[in-house]
DNA sequence: GCCAACGTTGGC
DNA sequence: GCCAACGTTGGC
């Protein structure tokens, strides 16, 4: 099976792409939707590329790439009862959530903007710009990668 | 900070 | 199983 393409959200302000670039790789926790995590549990495969999206920031848009490097495993965060992202209701024998691990691999020079997304051409049917659409986790087609990143 | 859109919860 | 209430996301 070939790569994969997905565009991941975060708020810069909780972890942005400098903070990827730094630590130059991080585990993708807190995801705590199911749809979300379906994603990451069956089908985000090492190699498969991200787009790194800041939400909730100003401007709101791609702001770099990165890859996986690990795929889907139980989200540490879960079990922990002082963490925010702690779920009572999952055990370690059966983990509800889960989380991959991510490389950085490219911070572009300008965050490519929703606004700017907007009117690019090829990508109106693209997911991530779909009225009330809200997964943090999300695929993104082989067009729609190689549109954005010309 | 507001609020539209959507997911989840829980009473019935 | 329906659906109102509530919580969360995320653009603005």
């Amino acid at each position: 099976m070939g790569k994969k393409y997905w565009l991941m959200k975060s708020e810069p302000e909780v972890y942005s792409i400098d903070h990827l670039k730094r630590d130059k790789k991080t585990y993708w926790d807190g995801v705590r939707n199911y749809q979300a995590r379906n994603f990451l549990r069956d089908q985000v495969k090492a190699g498969d590329q991200v787009f790194f999206y800041h939400s909730n920031a100003d401007p709101s848009g791609i702001a770099g790439i990165a890859e996986v490097v690990r795929e889907g495993y139980s989200d540490p965060s879960q079990f922990d009862s002082k963490d925010v992202h702690y779920d009572s209701a999952s055990t370690q024998e059966k983990p509800i959530w889960y989380v991959v691990e991510l490389a950085f691999v490219e911070k572009f020079k300008e965050i490519i903007s929703l606004d700017q997304l907007r009117k690019i051409k090829g990508l109106e049917k693209m997911l991530l710009l779909r009225r009330g659409q809200r997964l943090s986790v999300m695929p993104v087609s082989q067009e729609e990668w190689n549109i954005i990143v010309k």
